[in-house]
DNA sequence: TTACAATATGAATGATTGCTCACATTTTAT
DNA sequence: ATAAAATGTGAGCAATCATTCATATTGTAA
């Protein structure tokens, strides 16, 4: 980012409040989503609702776009956050115990704010860049659970299982978030889900 | 949400005329979204596209939802179509083989107009009425299929298992067709989505 | 205090675009 | 042939909304 001047870092009462000032923005755009849904966001309302000049917005956000994109990578950022959280230490689990915990962290990424995960997935034109927001982390930390126990895996293709395993496990916690979000607190659709992964992936 | 305006057509056209008018404004809109996008679909450029006056458009189609959801819902209508079309007499197939049917169906389906499939589900936002037009038809013909042979299922709740059939293969053919074209010309991801499938739903 | 930088303001603008309407043309029915 | 119904036309209205900019306020450092 800026070079850095090696000094000690001191807080700058002028970085706080403009700190305040994208907060507010963020969280007002949050909100107007959730509530009003997509075709409602102006950027005159964000800054009304936030309590801020529209020329504040656009002295942080260069323009609408950037702004959504703000908020989405936010929100991707704090369901990767939390999923990782979920999936410390698991090196000498089995596959099925993996996934289960997989699954427990997918479950818990998706609670993090479902209302506004809908409002990002189902109203928001997605751009190449937003889609890939979710996806690559995921598939990495899957790719390196699965690689290093590749001796228990049956399928062969492993770049076609963890593309499919991604896949049916984040299209199922959204699908359930969204439709059926009933589903998510019995232990059953874990369960099964769980199955469903375990007996294709674990060699018999 | 702000009201939804009508969605049904305005006039039912009677003469050859307006019907010829009818199809190519929605040919129009069909080459507009897949080639430029959804933020370039205006009615007045479909109106010149299709060789038509605004005016005639809006004598078909109350407003620009409506015409896209007609779109939507008349492509949603030849990708069930043609689903049909592959899973006629499967009467006295296994499990396994009424899976390699539905897979193979559903690959048919996507095939229809991947381009426009893909625009319509990523830059168009969806109501809640647009999501549901693929789901509903799938969903019944899964349930009598799986009803039929409950004796060979392994999984106990009908219901969950259906849902988690439909999304997953839906998941996996959207996702293959807009990222992964590649795998759906070889038979490997056929042969592994189907087993994924098999493996879960079979008593062993 | 003074000078400067950072931050905030919001009325105004400019461009887009969905949609209407008064009227014209074509087809059908009698 | 004539009336009525169906269909077609497109200039222009009206409303929306993202974005700008000239100006004001607040904080920092000397």
């Amino acid at each position: 980012m800026s070079p850095e001047p090696a000094a000690t870092p001191r807080k700058q009462p002028k970085q706080e409040r403009s700190q305040a000032t994208v907060e507010a923005i963020l969280t007002a755009t949050t909100h107007i989503l959730t509530e009003n849904g997509y075709d409602q966001l102006t950027t005159n309302r964000v800054a009304e609702r936030a309590g801020v000049s529209i020329g504040s917005l656009y002295q942080y956000f260069p323009n609408k776009k950037a702004l959504i994109f703000a908020l989405a990578e936010h929100h991707a950022n704090e369901m990767v956050r939390l999923a990782q959280y979920h999936l410390e230490g698991l090196n000498n689990l089995t596959i099925p115990e993996v996934l289960r915990q997989i699954v427990k962290a997918a479950i818990a990424a998706h609670a993090v704010n479902p209302k506004l995960h809908r409002v990002l997935h189902e109203q928001i034109p997605h751009s190449e860049v937003m889609r890939r927001l979710d996806e690559t982390k995921m598939e990495n930390m899957l790719r390196s659970f699965l690689a290093q126990r590749s001796d228990q895996l049956q399928p062969k293709n492993l770049e076609l299982t963890i593309f499919m395993v991604e896949r049916t496990i984040r299209a199922l916690l959204h699908g359930a978030t969204i439709d059926r979000p009933e589903l998510l607190n019995t232990g059953e659709f874990e369960q099964e889900l769980m199955a469903m992964l375990s007996t294709y992936l674990v060699k018999r």
